[in-house]
DNA sequence: TTAATTGCAAATGGTTTGCTTTTGC
DNA sequence: GCAAAAGCAAACCATTTGCAATTAA
């Protein structure tokens, strides 16, 4: 989550909420409950990760309609998916960090915020004539030092 | 390729079969075929490329065959490969570039290789306290100025 | 010789879709 | 009320795999 106290994780919910129901989507339940574990979610969760944490708040919900509504909300551009090492897709919401770092040894997924990813990605595109719509850094490695 | 003049290719060619038959491989004429293929390919070609490139010279190869010796190329750290925009994998010879920029206009797949990228790779390893083993940048964007 | 490779067809497995019923607004 | 969303099961489709026949070394 991008804020550690609780009403603004409410807020996140509810913008998104709003967000989603602006771009047409009707908010159900089932849109509800999968918005409230991407807001929670630091791990950058798969459908499938998503499907099992919901099936914990409501049993009934199927992994069509995870499948269905991350769709939704990736076409209206409040989720990003992305695949990172495995075959399936990530899941996050979009305005969290779009650069990983992911930990060979844990599979954990660490996001990377640094400045100078965008000011890389700005001279590279002046440099070959391009505008830049999306863009993203995957680095794969393992904790030096104390680590493993 | 890597190098334009024939005997370069050739080169790189029976260089990275020898390499195959070091690590385990057989070199039948598929595997000579693809590797050939791979070698003068600029386009991060598919699996699904790469086999219909395979049968014009040889058209009794099926696409299983494609698939198992790209695997074993790429096992062999010969081959990398990636998923770009699609769902499918992209396949390169390892010594190419690991980054790319994808054109969103015409789907072009543009190889990486400013040295920035490095810099900023080590700069951000050294500050997360991590050794990474791999990583790729990747870009999507449309041409500026001449462009649609 | 003999273990690796091949083609074919079937299996995999994550994701999507068709259909009918239910439901948000 | 009606278009959107739901569950279920079937379809998709890139990639993998089992098997019997072939072949590189």
């Amino acid at each position: 989550m991008a804020d550690t106290s609780e009403s603004a994780q409410g807020d996140r919910v509810r913008q998104l909420e709003a967000d989603a129901r602006r771009s047409g989507m009707r908010i159900t339940p089932h849109t509800t409950t999968i918005i409230q574990i991407l807001d929670e979610s630091t791990d950058h969760p798969t459908a499938e990760d998503i499907f099992e944490r919901a099936r914990e708040r409501d049993p009934s919900i199927s992994s069509a309609s995870v499948y269905r509504i991350l769709n939704k909300l990736e076409e209206s551009d409040l989720v990003r998916r992305q695949r990172l090492d495995s075959d399936r897709f990530r899941y996050e919401i979009a305005d969290e960090c779009r650069h990983h770092l992911v930990d060979l040894d844990t599979g954990q997924v660490v996001g990377i915020t640094d400045p100078e990813i965008d000011e890389l990605k700005d001279k590279i595109a002046k440099r070959h004539g391009y505008e830049i719509v999306d863009f993203r850094l995957e680095l794969f490695g393992r904790k030096t030092g104390g680590g493993s």
